[in-house]
DNA sequence: CCCTGATTCGC
DNA sequence: GCGAATCAGG
């Protein structure tokens, strides 16, 4: 498989949002976990949370190593890494909500003024979004009613890949490659990549290590059944 | 063990 | 440029 601009365009997609090189690459298909990371450091967005990658120190602790050494004939210098940090934090969600004046269609689509408990979808009821239907969000604290204009009927159409720009919203629906995938589109929430609604599900807290497996950085509207 | 991303290096 | 092999942490 070589590296068409649309698949490049989805690997792009999917690491920014969040998914593993592991899914990118099933999702891809005719790829390997390892050529996803390969192609994405080559792209330049490497970047993310790894765990190898989380400690830092400057203390060169030397291994033994020699372990049978096949192919490696060069010593490795000292690695300097710059640290990034593009990682958006959590810590400040709903700075300022634009009153809904700017949009004239429906007021408030969203009538759930319960309390500001926090629904973390777990493994068990692990929430997913069709293309067509969309649940209640669970922002990260709406304290007042912030109302940020839901099923807007400007998402009449489809927002293709080419129609993403940084006002609207990037959440992905449906899967890459096939005829109804689309994204989003609505207006984003400022200073994220998504809108008010999916920044609550794209940066809900990471759940332990042991019980990941259902709801996954979860872009695209599911995992693909092959 | 499993998973993850990072890095190296032969191709 | 590509990606398997390898590394290294969780």
């Amino acid at each position: 498989m070589s590296w068409t601009d649309e698949r490049i365009a989805t690997l792009k997609k999917m690491w920014e949002g969040g998914s593993t090189a592991s899914q990118i690459a099933d999702e891809l298909g005719g790829v390997s976990r390892n050529a996803v990371i390969g192609k994405a450091h080559r792209l330049g967005l490497k970047a993310r949370p790894s765990p190898v990658k989380a400690n830092e120190k400057k203390a060169a602790a030397k291994k033994p190593a020699a372990k049978a050494a096949p192919k490696k004939s060069a010593p490795k210098p000292a690695p300097a890494k710059p640290a990034a940090k593009p990682a958006p934090k959590v810590d400040a969600p709903a700075a300022s909500q634009q009153a809904t004046d700017g949009i004239p269609s429906q007021p408030v689509p969203n009538p759930t003024p319960d309390l500001p408990k926090i629904v973390s979808v777990g493994p068990g009821g692990f929430l997913r979004q069709g293309p067509g239907d969309q649940q209640a969000p669970i922002p990260p604290a709406p304290p007042r009613r912030l109302v940020p204009a839901k099923p807007s009927p400007e998402i009449a159409d489809k927002t293709s890949l080419l129609d993403l720009s940084d006002k609207v919203c990037r959440w992905p629906m449906g899967h890459p490659g096939e005829p109804d995938f689309h994204f989003c589109g609505q207006d984003v929430n400022p200073g994220f990549p998504y809108c008010v609604e999916h920044c609550g599900r794209a940066y809900q807290a990471q759940l332990p290590r042991g019980a990941r497996r259902p709801p996954p950085p979860l872009p695209f509207g599911g995992p693909r059944v092959r």
